[in-house]
DNA sequence: GTCTATACGCCGATAGAC
DNA sequence: GTCTATCGGCGTATAGAC
């Protein structure tokens, strides 16, 4: 059994609500319910001083767990061929992305100039995975220019964060393609554009 | 200069207004005021019987304007070579996903349980968009078996929801292409693939 | 149809007992 | 640290005058 403080467990449970509903429509009592606290009591502001303060500390937190594996190309160099390799990248932006899906789901449903926080936190995390694949790209296709790698990689992290949005944010509706399938047409898609 | 029903002005401001801030973000004193009418004032009461009325009328409307335009294979079937009719259905997607911005950002803060009537709008749309793109991949690529065009379609469709995704819910922050060169590796990654 | 006035509830936040 | 109790404000929605 984990020993988890108290206010460990209110920025969870408040994380968690945010993401399933939004930051406005959770309420402090929500939060406080979902935390084993009597619901409606101040309990909450004696480990924050606001609601608005506690979204801080769930980004803050969120971005510290973030911030290892910096260098991809030298994780997966190496390994085998462009294809072999570029299924495992993306198996890999697949999976920082669902780590990432409460900061994703709060970003998107939390109006701009309410938390320019979350906007930021955002362009972060989507700037640096654009960065890494382009790397790694330029790595595999030294005739490409490094304008050309920026753009593909581009286009492939937003292939990627589109089929994510549709999942996060309209969850059990619509058809949707399984992982594999998904991540394999990209791998296609891209194998053939960087050889050409 | 248009006649506009009081009725028409506040189903276009409550749709604005939902989709920059979302609808539970929104108050019907805000609605009102931007319609021209007294704010808390319960004068929209007298044209929706409640805010969730309201909302679905402009669903429903929003969902109307659309139906058109059903068989894009005829519409840019001959134009040219491949690149060339790609470039251009690529700008006529985006031209689509940007007619319908306000229903899926109003989608993308709108929690599902809260009104299923959004979020089967998105997936009507998207899915119409990919089966679109499937066609016409179809008809350029007989060789290609349906189920790869197929998912081809998805993560193209994917590519682009993923670009207006990042522009609607984020905008100003974080480094985004422009449009005509976004657009342009998108073409070239599709017509490589689908030549291969 | 639009207004003023208001009912009634929920929310964020505070005070003070234990 | 958590509780009960409460304040002030804003939310949706309604009643009734004009």
């Amino acid at each position: 059994m984990v020993e988890t403080t108290t206010r460990d467990r209110l920025v969870n449970e408040a994380m968690r609500l945010f993401s399933e509903q939004g930051y406005r429509a959770t309420s402090v009592a929500q939060i406080e319910k979902a935390a084993g606290l009597a619901p409606g009591s101040g309990a909450l502001y004696h480990h924050f001083k606001s609601k608005e303060a506690l979204l801080a500390a769930g980004i803050d937190r969120q971005l510290d767990r973030r911030g290892a594996m910096r260098d991809v190309r030298a994780l997966f160099a190496g390994l085998g061929d462009l294809d072999t390799e570029l299924t495992l990248l993306g198996r890999y932006l697949f999976a920082v992305l669902d780590e990432e899906t409460q900061l994703l789901q709060i970003a998107a449903r939390t109006p701009a100039d309410q938390s320019a926080r979350v906007a930021a936190a955002y362009a972060a995390l989507v700037d640096g995975l654009c960065a890494e694949l382009a790397d790694w790209i330029a790595g595999w296709a030294p005739h490409l220019a490094a304008a050309d790698a920026q753009r593909i990689a581009v286009v492939a992290v937003n292939a990627l964060l589109g089929n994510r949005a549709g999942r996060m944010l309209y969850r059990g509706v619509g058809a949707q393609l399984a992982d594999e399938e998904y991540l394999s047409e990209w791998t296609t898609l891209l194998a053939v554009r960087i050889r050409a």
